[in-house]
DNA sequence: TTCCAGGGGTAGA
DNA sequence: TCTACCCATGGA
């Protein structure tokens, strides 16, 4: 979607390469992230955009699209060499362009309601930019129907994010330093309710230096001490803990929620109510891939999308 | 109006 | 480790 600037643009191509298999759309549509500001989603253009603040304080919108296996990111600022290396380090972790399911498809082929996968490239999760980002809208999702988070995550970008130099409409997510020097009045004011309190001990403790969320990020480490590091969270259980190990690359388990319980109850226990020792059961064979099988499971049965 | 959502924290057993 | 209870807000 073209925008008016004031100055002409000097528009930047990167183009990176994934590892194969790799599918844009796939990636874009892996979960509701994509509805989520500041992500932009113009399905006429196949285009997903989001506003990105650098190390070096600077603004800018960057613009992804397919472009063969791989991506294309375009930025409508000329980049230093720094900040270029930021945006194509940013992009792969956004993308988790390393990403190597050959194990999984390997087992994925035997089952007909996973064998679509390999051929759709399913199994990367699309991700923020920073594990902060990922950690509250996350936060946003426990105990509220996803218009509900839509409306809360729009409303912090709205509120306290940085604005695109020559769009103001449009905002970064807001840093953590942001957030901790708002008052709990105001949080609850955009509708966070109870959520105002944890939001606030989270971006406190972050600025302090009491949480590492970058940490998490680190692939050598071992998923338990993950997923203790982030149930200690402030405002961060079961369900949150196991929805961002998913988002890092980590599947051994199963983020529980109500959408969850329906779907596993309606489709392998005849819709009577069942809890979190039901859903392990359907899908405990799949071991460090329960996640994945679970998320990209064909509960339609046509070898189709799974996922909305 | 009532119920509950892509749950978490806490107290008490 | 498990259960009961409370939590704010908006949608259905």
């Amino acid at each position: 979607m073209p925008r008016d600037y004031n100055r002409a643009p000097e528009f930047m191509i990167l183009t990176l390469v994934a590892r194969p298999p790799f599918n844009f759309r796939s990636v874009v549509h892996s979960h509701g992230w994509y509805q989520l500001a500041p992500w932009e989603w113009d399905d006429a253009a196949q285009t997903l955009s989001r506003v990105e603040r650098l190390a070096s304080e600077r603004v800018v919108l960057l613009l992804f699209r397919a472009a063969g296996d791989g991506l294309a990111v375009e930025t409508q600022d000329r980049l230093t060499l720094r900040e270029r290396g930021e945006v194509e380090r940013k992009s792969a972790w956004m993308f988790a362009l390393e990403a190597d399911f050959t194990a999984f498809y390997a087992r994925a082929d035997t089952e007909p309601r996973l064998a679509h996968c390999r051929a759709k490239a399913y199994g990367r999760l699309l991700r923020s930019s920073t594990m902060w980002e990922d950690v509250v809208k996350v936060m946003m999702t426990t105990n509220i129907q996803w218009s509900g988070t839509q409306r809360l995550v729009s409303a912090l970008v709205q509120r306290f994010g940085e604005p695109l130099p020559n769009d103001p409409s449009r905002r970064a997510f807001p840093k953590p330093e942001t957030i901790a020097h708002s008052r709990e009045a105001t949080l609850r004011k955009l509708g966070l309710g109870y959520r105002a309190p944890y939001l606030l001990k989270l971006a406190r403790g972050i600025t302090a230096g009491e949480y590492d969320l970058a940490a998490l990020m680190d692939p050598s480490r071992p998923t338990d001490e993950l997923r203790r590091e982030l149930i200690a969270l402030p405002g961060i259980g079961p369900y949150a803990a196991n929805t961002l190990l998913a988002i890092l690359g980590r599947y051994d388990y199963i983020g529980v929620d109500t959408e969850a319980i329906s779907t596993v109850s309606r489709h392998f226990y005849d819709g009577r109510p069942i809890g979190e020792k039901e859903i392990n059961a359907v899908f405990g064979a799949w071991g460090e891939y329960k996640a994945l099988a679970y998320w990209f499971w064909d509960y339609a049965g046509m070898g189709g999308d799974s996922n909305g």
